[in-house]
DNA sequence: CTATTAATTAAGGCATGACTTAATTACCTA
DNA sequence: TAGGTAATTAAGTCATGCCTTAATTAATAG
């Protein structure tokens, strides 16, 4: 919980979770999308992957990241649950299908 | 956003955001809450409120701290689509209803 | 007006986080 | 096995964050 809202609190890290929203991608695709150094990027993906935000798995020379979408998604639902009332989330969150289903 | 997720990067921060989910406060209730200095809560809590995760009243000699329900749900369920598939936070946060609501 | 309480601002110390370059490890290929 | 690429580890610098105590502002009570 507070590793992943110490990895969340960076901008660098939300953007590499972002990418890895879209697609896996190995540490060297990673760091391309950056200006900071390989070895930065790196630091930044142990962070994630320390909050088992990311898992990485070495196939030959290369190392790929993937998100890990389920701790994401459960430790902020699970936060928000805690501090704002259980029905607010919902509606915030995917209003139009809440609200089709509430109707339907 | 940034603001958003370095204010939730502090334990006590956290803390204090679940204190105001129950309740309304002054500062030196919530100070009274934990074992640091008054000035460092006063510091947290002027994080929180520059994020926009509280706001304060000042009425005569107190200050009343409440939280921000809705930039707290609307911005950590909205990073949550942009990071994970729609779908997904649904399925997390109300799984019994959603499991209901989609069934019938 | 003076004293008291609530709260914040100011100033400074210490730990931590983010970045750099250089060195190292691991794997692949000629 | 020597050389090259991918990636991480190591070492050190610099900025930032969190805490402290002391000083200040603002409101209430005598």
């Amino acid at each position: 919980m507070q590793r992943v809202f110490e990895a969340l609190a960076s901008t660098t890290r939300r953007k590499i979770l972002a990418y890895l929203s879209k697609a896996e991608l190995t540490a060297g695709e990673i760091a391309a999308r950056f200006e900071i150094s390989k070895p930065a990027v790196s630091q930044h993906l142990s962070v994630l992957e320390n909050a088992g935000l990311v898992t990485s798995e070495k196939r030959g020379q290369y190392v790929h990241y993937r998100l890990v979408e389920d701790n994401l998604a459960n430790t902020l639902n699970g936060y928000l649950q805690e501090v704002c009332p259980v029905s607010r989330p919902l509606k915030v969150e995917s209003a139009a299908k809440a609200a089709r289903l509430d109707d339907g």
